[in-house]
DNA sequence: ACCTGTGAAGCCCTTCACAGCC
DNA sequence: GGCTGTGAAGGGCTTCACAGGT
């Protein structure tokens, strides 16, 4: 979910669907384990249940990269891998900044799955002048003062940003400025950001609240009024209204 | 992105598209910010841009909940605020549980906007004998063998697993059947669940490959060429290949 | 004059189903 | 016989553009 100050019309890379290049790591993932058992070649059938999707999606995404497999037997596992890292460019180092070293920060920079795919964490970075020079995952903190420099001197171009919501806006821009062109944006702010940056965001409260959607649909397959708390007037009332649990109102007969 | 054993039809939920459903959180977000700045009403236009969103979709996504606006002046934040809540069930108390305190789980634990929105850590569940008893954030950590227990007893419907990947599948299967049906995954492993459990997925490593492929793009936007490493044979060679970076082959003139 | 609510059009993605190749 | 690669159909989401209400 690339969110930009411009609103890029969901730039289809080179042909290949962003759909498809978000599922290309989950396939990777699956090769990367059969590999490891020393699998030779996969169908499309297995690869998908072993990615949790199915088959024709499948097929569909590999036939944007190539065609990769064999008719009759499937695909060379090996062959695969190779084709996706370097679809993914995942045969280069990328050199990743972490800005905001509190609880999430410093879970991210132990995080073992970070190095496995070609990322390193070149640098962590905090406003906290206390923190300067406490190495966290053995990697020593540094301060936000030499946040420039420090992105320039390990040519990173991709931040992860795990600072308070208020700082995140600001730090962004100083990452930006720095010639950072990729963040993962962990706090909950909606980022600006000039054109040909990208912006993907996790955030953990938005997940559990669509979660929280869907549990309510469930629990409430018949038992519908579960009224708690008065609801705040509305300001200019009107006719019509939502599907339910709007304000008290005459049913029509 | 609810990944299940039977793979649901994106089951849309009494008509609110699941799109929607995933935006709802951003305005709700948005809105809470109007209301403490007291701002009482707000235009499509203005709410749009806090959510990083344009101003069509947000009346669209609106327009599924009801009628909730007034032509020719905007919507009022505080009832927008009561409504958005209320459709996505945050009007209730929900008790999560989540399992693996490692750094991540103990981050998780420790991260505020958890409660800000009605949920509630209920529990921290960890495998490690020498971890239970000793507080995180305040809660006191417990034994994987009383999974069960503590689930019924906090009435718990919201897991949240960041577990290594090996132990992710077997928790899983342990939380739904003592009746967790909702899931947040942070280990990089594809659940399988019954049907009516949801699963959504987060995963860091994920999000970083599809920075990585962008950012290859905007670098490669000339320089076409960058090959490291020896490209694995292939097992059987074939006649059409990928569009570039494939084995070197003869070009045809 | 202004802003919402919404049919209609367009786009992207998924799924089907089968031709093509091993 | 089996499996890939892919046109074509289908569905959902976004965007447009304007009718309708205040």
């Amino acid at each position: 979910m690339a969110t930009g100050r411009t609103h890029r019309p969901a730039t289809r890379s080179r042909g290949i669907p962003e759909a498809t290049v978000a599922r290309l790591p989950l396939y990777l993932r699956a090769l990367t384990a059969l590999s490891e058992r020393s699998v030779p070649t996969v169908s499309s059938e297995e690869l998908a249940t072993a990615a949790g999707v199915n088959s024709a999606k499948l097929r569909k995404d590999f036939s944007y990269l190539g065609s990769y497999g064999t008719r009759g037997v499937g695909y060379d596992v090996e062959y695969l891998v190779y084709q996706i890292s370097r679809e993914l460019g995942l045969t280069q180092d990328w050199p990743v900044a972490i800005v905001g070293i509190g609880n999430l920060g410093a879970a991210l920079a132990n995080y073992g799955g970070f190095a496995s795919r070609g990322f390193r964490v070149a640098a962590l970075i905090d406003a906290d002048p206390a923190m300067a020079g406490t190495p966290v995952a053995g990697i020593p903190v540094q301060h936000t003062d030499d946040l420039d420099r420090i992105i320039s001197d390990n040519g990173v171009s991709i931040g992860v940003i795990t600072t308070p919501p208020g700082a995140a806006q600001q730090v962004c821009d100083r990452l930006v400025a720095a010639g950072v062109t990729s963040i993962l944006n962990f706090a909950p702010t909606v980022l600006s950001v000039p054109e040909g940056v990208d912006v993907r965001k996790v955030d953990l409260s938005i997940e559990l609240q669509i979660l929280a959607f869907h549990e309510q649909r469930k629990a409430g397959e018949d038992a519908s009024g579960t009224d708690e708390g008065a609801p705040p007037m509305r300001a200019t009332p009107n006719g019509r209204k939502g599907p339910d649990g709007d304000m008290p109102a005459v049913m029509p007969a």
